[in-house]
DNA sequence: AAGCCGGGGGG
DNA sequence: CCCCCAGGCTT
């Protein structure tokens, strides 16, 4: 960590003074003003931003104004900028500070935090710029910049890096002009500490720079890992009763929510532990987990009668045809797959079974429907493989 | 802590 | 064209 009394606050607040670009919103105090800036920079570059927040201010140029706008012209305004939401949590915004703060914009940090569609960033920026309060203003440039000048090795979203960089900012901020130190952090980092084309050679941190130390400029900051992909089984059951199948409706929530699905069961890699059980059987658990004595075991477990009338038992309440589909599956039991299907996150690798069911069910959950309806029915990709590949039989 | 929102910009 | 993403909010 850098420790205070260090120079580069110094260099980098001389380096902003000589080349800040002279903006608007560099030539006011008015917070409402500041505000409105930062609200639109979050999402768009600075030559794009100009002409709309000269016109935006013009139109509304205090709170009062906008808090006494229609959302409609607020949006009129804001066209060709995009993120209306933004616009949208701009003028709540200032309805809000219009009714609960007299129509002043608030002075502090902490009660600037207050206003809806305000957060930690943009808070900072107003208490800083326009009241010179001594509290960072961290945005996706900052942390660029300060994960390279530490050659900080965890993603910036963590709330371990959210903390190292706010003590270092704590004691590197200039008392005197900490508005001016965030926004140079900013500059800095939207011209030459850019995300691809950096340029050392102009930087005032180059030589208090540690990524740049290292060569490693672009190593920084070190992106999130992409969840690692989860390894799943998914066991299915495509119940006919001549051109109908049976399907059943997703969960609300979670993978693949609200979709249609054949009715089966997903079983996580992950959960298959070793069984305390003495024979080398998976055993389904209350929870309807399955527990294996290793990977192997499961492999060749699907391939027993007894794993899918248990499966079968589980998945469907109308328990009349019982003794039926036992002797189908324990007579002729056919196990199709696998068939790998990979989502974002997740992998599944595919197996079921066909089944003739005689006459009606009487099941909640369950409905038929024949392949037509199926068609215009939200049925995700993975199920629809399954209807696509008949003839996949199983060879260990 | 992780994902969504919902559009823009960069490669 | 696709991939990635800021900042605030929700779960």
């Amino acid at each position: 960590m850098k420790q205070s009394g260090s120079v580069w606050p110094q260099h980098l607040l001389q380096w902003f003074w000589r080349v800040k670009r002279d903006l608007p919103w560099r030539n006011t105090e008015d917070p409402y003003a500041i505000w409105v800036s930062e609200v639109m920079l979050q999402q768009t570059q600075v030559k794009t931003v100009i002409p709309y927040y000269q016109k935006f201010l013009k139109r509304f140029p205090t709170v009062r104004s906008l808090a006494e706008a229609e959302l409609e012209e607020v949006l009129e305004m804001w066209r060709g900028l995009g993120y209306y939401s933004r616009a949208r949590h701009l003028w709540e915004g200032a309805r809000f500070v219009f009714e609960h703060c007299e129509g002043k914009v608030p002075e502090t940090y902490e009660n600037l935090l207050k206003i809806p569609g305000v957060g930690e960033y943009t808070a900072g920026a107003i208490a800083s710029i326009a009241y010179q309060e001594r509290v960072p203003a961290i945005d996706g440039n900052v942390n660029r910049v300060l994960a390279r000048l530490i050659a900080w090795e965890e993603p910036t979203a963590k709330v371990k890096s959210r903390r190292v960089f706010r003590e270092l900012l704590k004691e590197a901020q200039s008392s005197k002009y900490p508005g001016d130190f965030n926004q140079a952090l900013m500059e800095l980092g939207a011209t030459l500490c850019a995300p691809k084309n950096v340029r050392c050679g102009e930087c005032p941190l180059e030589i208090e720079c540690d990524a740049h130390r290292l060569g490693q400029e672009l190593a920084f900051p070190v992106k999130q890992e992409q969840p690692r992909v989860m390894e799943a089984f998914r066991f299915t059951l495509m119940i006919r009763k001549g051109d109908q199948l049976l399907v059943r409706k997703r969960p609300s929530s979670g993978l693949l929510a609200d979709l249609w699905e054949f009715p089966g069961e997903e079983i996580l890699k992950h959960d298959l532990q070793i069984s305390n059980n003495s024979n080398d059987c998976i055993v389904a658990a209350e929870s309807g987990e399955l527990y294996g004595k290793s990977d192997q075991v499961l492999n060749r477990e699907f391939l027993r009668p007894g794993f899918w009338y248990d499966l079968y038992q589980r998945v469907v309440s109308d328990h009349s045809q019982d003794e039926n589909m036992k002797k189908k599956l324990e007579k002729g039991l056919e196990v199709k797959g696998p068939i790998f299907h990979i989502f974002s996150h997740r992998r599944w690798e595919m197996y079921w079974v066909d089944l003739e069911w005689p006459d009606e069910i009487s099941d909640i959950g369950l409905c038929w429907v024949s392949r037509e309806e199926l068609k215009r029915m939200a049925l995700p990709v993975a199920f629809q493989k399954l209807l696509e590949e008949p003839n996949r039989n199983y060879e260990g």
